[in-house]
DNA sequence: CCAATTATACCCCTAACATGGTATTGGGTT
DNA sequence: AACCCAATACCATGTTAGGGGTATAATTGG
C-alpha cells in the first residue's frame, strides 16, 4: 500500500489525477493541495505520505522551492516532480534538491503509476527527455586538452582532495620544487592560471 | 527504422537477443559481436550502426573500456548498456565514458526494444534502480553547515566561477578588504582554510 | 642510438591568499 | 533605547601560490 499525495494547482488535472488514483488498488491518495503552502497544512493531521506528485509551476512556492521544506518535514517521503517543464536547469535544480523522479506532464496516469510503484521499492523513474539530459551531463565534454602525464594527473587529483603544494610534495614524495615544476605544466596544458580553476575544472569533467 | 549492433559473449544470451531483433520491423541488427575487438573489426565493411547494445563483461576490452574507441569510429552512434552489474562505480563510468543508456540484464526483451526506440528518438531510458543511483548522485549531501549570509552565497558563487579576490571585489562592488572578511566568515563557517576547498565543497553540493 | 619527453630539483621575484586585529554603519529585534 | 548582526572597510603580518628561469637523470619513441 502506498500512500501518496498530490500538488498540482490546475484543478482539471489535480481532479483527474486524484481520480485515477483513488481507483487504484495499493495506492492511497490521501493528500490533494494546490499548493506547497496548502500541503504543508493539510498534511498536519495526516498520515505522512510515501510517496509525493508534484506540480513546479505553483502558486506561492514553486514545487522545486518545496522540496527542502517537505523534506524537513516528511525526511523519508520520495517527491516525484511532474511538470511541463524540462529544461536541464529545472531539472537539475529538482533533483539537487532532492527530487527521486521527473515526469513530463505528458505522461499517460498508467505510466505515472507504473513510477510510483517503481519509486515505492527504492528505483527510480524518469521521462526518456528528461533522462537523457541527466546521462548528457555525465557524458564526456570533449575540450582537447593536451594530454596530461600520469604525474600531472597525480598532481591534480591532490589538488582536488584539497591538499596544499606542500603537502602534495609530501604525498607524491617528490620536493615542492618538482610540484610547482608539474602544476607549471598543467597551467599551460589546461590554459588556466590558478589552483582553483584547475579544480573547477576537474570536478566539472573538463580534464 | 534503427540499424542495431550487439556485443555480447554469452552465447545463448546474444543468439537469442539477435534472434528477437531480427524478428522485429523497425530494426535491422546488423552487426552481432563476441567482443569490442569484434565489433571494430566486423564493423568496418558494415553500416554505421544507430545503436548499439553492449554487455560490460567481455573477454578483452571490457564494454566500458570499448565506449571511447567505438565512439571514435562512430561518433554519431549511441551506446546502451545492458549488464548484470548494478554498481555504481561501472554505472558512472559508463554514462562518464559516453553511455546514453544503462540496462539490466534481466530486463524484458521488450523493453530493451522500448529502450532502443526511445533512444533513437533522441531519449534515454535507464532501468529503475540504475535510475535511482544517477538520481542520488545529485541529491543533497546534507552535512549541517552554519547558515550563510546572501553575500557569503555570493562569494561562494564567485570563488566557483574562478576569480580571484580583487575580481569578486569588483563583481560585488565592494573593496577587496570586504570580500577578505566575508572570506574569513565563510572559512570559520565551512570549516576550512583554503579557496580550493570552498570550490570543491561546492561543487561536490556539500554547501 | 639519438632526440624528445618526463620527472626531478633549485633559484628568484611578485602576486594572491590566510589570519589576526579593529571599527563604522544600517536593519531588525527585544 | 539597547542590542545583535550583517555588511562594510582598513591595517599588519606571514604563508601560499604563480611565473620566469636553469639543469640533470631517466625513460620513451623513432
Amino acid at each position: 500500500m502506498v500512500t501518496l499525495a498530490l500538488i498540482e494547482d490546475d484543478e482539471v488535472v489535480r481532479t483527474s489525477l486524484a481520480a485515477f488514483f483513488s481507483r487504484q488498488e495499493g495506492v492511497d491518495c490521501s493528500i490533494v493541495a494546490v499548493s506547497v503552502e496548502d500541503f504543508l497544512v493539510k498534511s498536519d493531521n495526516a498520515v505522512k505520505p510515501d510517496i509525493i506528485l508534484s506540480d513546479i509551476g505553483l502558486p506561492g512556492l514553486t514545487g522545486i522551492e518545496g522540496i527542502p521544506l517537505i523534506k524537513k518535514k516528511f525526511p523519508e517521503t520520495s517527491i516525484i516532480i511532474l511538470s511541463v517543464y524540462a529544461d536541464s536547469d529545472r531539472v537539475f535544480k529538482a533533483l539537487c534538491a532532492g527530487a527521486v523522479g521527473y515526469l513530463q506532464k505528458d505522461t499517460p496516469v498508467e505510466e505515472i503509476l507504473e513510477c510510483i510503484n517503481i519509486i515505492n521499492k527504492g528505483g527510480s523513474a524518469m521521462s526518456p527527455a528528461i533522462a537523457r539530459k541527466v546521462v548528457d551531463y555525465f557524458a564526456p565534454k570533449r575540450t582537447y586538452n593536451e594530454p596530461l602525464t600520469a604525474k600531472e594527473q597525480q598532481v591534480i587529483t591532490a589538488m582536488v582532495d584539497g591538499l596544499s603544494y606542500k603537502m602534495i610534495a609530501s604525498r607524491l614524495g617528490i620536493t615542492l620544487e618538482t610540484v610547482r615544476q608539474h602544476i607549471k605544466n598543467i597551467y599551460r596544458k589546461l590554459h588556466v592560471n590558478s589552483k582553483g580553476e584547475v579544480i573547477i575544472k576537474s570536478l566539472k569533467g573538463e580534464i
